[in-house]
This record gives structure tokens, sequence and C-alpha cells, in this order.
DNA sequence: ATGGTAGTCACACTA
């Protein structure tokens, strides 16, 4: 039986409605995780995802930034919203969908700082605020609630390229923020400590390059293709042989209004 | 080296 979840940073919900609905109709994931919904929870397009056939909603939202969603066709149970840094900006959202087979999947939808221009935590609070949050996100583990016969799914938007070949320039890149060596190394450390599996890079090897976002301020995005990869589907390893394809649709970012960052659906055969 | 664009909300802030 087949499943599918999908991670997007929709930049505004409410605006990129159209799109969202678009993506829905020809791409039909089971789950669509949504970050920077710029959104609050009174406001939220409810009924115009129920409409689609995606009638389990869980939001976490507020007024101008940040907000994550998860929406889906089948149920979700347990959703929860945990606070980073005590800081109380809307970042995280997860919960249990009912998978086919009797699969049950807790999924981790997470909107990291971005962390602003200046990569040294001593003068940029942002940057610190970025570095304790993926810090605090190392006691997650995707084995944590395995005794209870639930596997894990890590999404979102993360903000940070880990490999060389997730972005457009390796050299270049090394002092901007996303691609740091103190974020990529404490990236690549949670992943470790946390057991998760980075399911893009199990479907598209690491030699290749691949992007999931690319920026508003280029004069041609397409031409210049100076991306990065900012988005991530991890999983818990009893997932991984049942990942079937991993697909980056480059094509959206081409679209009317479109947002800079692009969906990644993970699909599985259970 | 700088500034380029987009979104929210009504002035600057964030990305």
């Amino acid at each position: 039986m087949a499943f599918s979840v999908t991670t997007w940073n929709i930049n505004s919900v409410r605006l990129r409605l159209p799109q969202v609905l678009q993506f829905l109709d020809s791409a039909s994931p089971d789950v669509l995780c949504l970050q920077e919904t710029k959104c609050p929870n009174d406001a939220f397009p409810s009924a115009a995802f129920r409409k689609a056939g995606y009638e389990h909603i869980a939001i976490h939202g507020q007024k101008g930034y940040h907000g994550v969603a998860i929406i889906s066709r089948l149920p979700l149970s347990d959703d929860r919203r945990q606070t980073y840094c005590d800081i109380d900006h809307t970042r995280n959202i997860s919960a249990v969908v009912a998978a086919p087979g009797a699969r049950r999947i807790r999924i981790h939808n997470f909107y990291v700082p971005a962390g602003g221009d200046e990569p040294d935590r001593e003068i940029n609070p942002k940057f610190a605020h970025k570095l304790d949050f993926i810090e605090e996100m190392r006691c997650l583990h995707a084995d944590a609630e395995q005794a209870e016969g639930i596997s894990s799914i890590l999404v979102g938007d993360l903000n940070i390229a880990p490999l060389e070949t997730d972005v457009w320039s390796h050299k270049q890149l090394l002092k901007v923020v996303s691609h740091t060596p103190i974020e990529t190394e404490n990236l690549i450390a949670m992943q470790r400590d946390g057991a998760w599996v980075d399911l893009i890079r199990a479907h598209i090897p690491p030699e290749e390059k691949i992007f999931t976002w690319w920026s508003y301020r280029a004069r041609d995005w397409e031409a210049a293709d100076r991306g990065r990869r900012l988005d991530h589907v991890w999983s818990s390893a009893d997932l991984l042989p049942s990942l079937t394809r991993v697909d980056v649709l480059r094509e959206a970012r081409g679209w009317e209004r479109p947002s800079d960052h692009v969906p990644v659906t993970a699909h599985f055969d259970f």
C-alpha cells in the first residue's frame, strides 16, 4: 500500500492557497506539511483543504511570522506543539498519522530559524537562536516511540544545507548562513545522535547536486541555478526499506507567484 | 562590495 508525505515552505498559505490546492490535486500526497504559513489559527483556510479531501488538520500559527501545519487525508492523533529555546515562535508541530497496513508514524514538522546574516553567535542573536534550536532538537530521537509501535518522520525547512552538493557553490557559501561549518556539523551531529536517516540523500546520491530553494532576489533563478537544499525529509531506520522514491518538484519554483521553496515528497510502499 | 525580491502589516521586520 502506497503512502506519501510532502514538506513545503509555502511562505503564506493564504496568498498561495491556489498553488497548494493545485499541488494536492496533481501530486496527491497523503500528508502535507507546511512551514511559514504566516497565518493565525483562526484564519487558517481549513475548509478549502477539507473540500479537497484533506479532513485531518493540525495547525500551529501566529500573526505575521512562522507557522506550521499538518494536513492529512488519513486520521491524525496526539498532536503536539513544542516550544524551542523558550521563545514562543510557532515553529514545531507533530502528530501521529494512521498510515496503511496499521502502521503508525509520528510526523514531526519543523521550521528552524533562518539565523540572520552574520554567522557569529556573539554579535547576532538570530544566529545564536538557530544554533540553540538545533542543539535542542538533538534530544529528539527517531526511535523515541518505537516501543509503542510508532515510527518517525521528521520534515521541514531546517534552513541548513549540510553537504557540499546541497549548495550551488560550497566554497562561496562557507561563510554564508545555512552552509557554515558550525551549522552543517551540528545538523549532521543531530541527525546521527537521533538516529535519523536522510531520505532525500537515500534516494538521490550525495555526489549529485540537489536544491529545494532558490532566492527571490536572483534575476533569473533558473538560469543562475544558485539554489540550496534547505528542506529535509528524515525518518527512523525502519521506514527506509519501504522508501520507493523522493520527488523534488523543481518546476514549482517557476509557477505563477511561487514560494521560494519547492515541495519535496517521499513515497513509501508498505 | 552591494543590492537585488517577497510577504506581512501598516512601520519596519523577516527571510
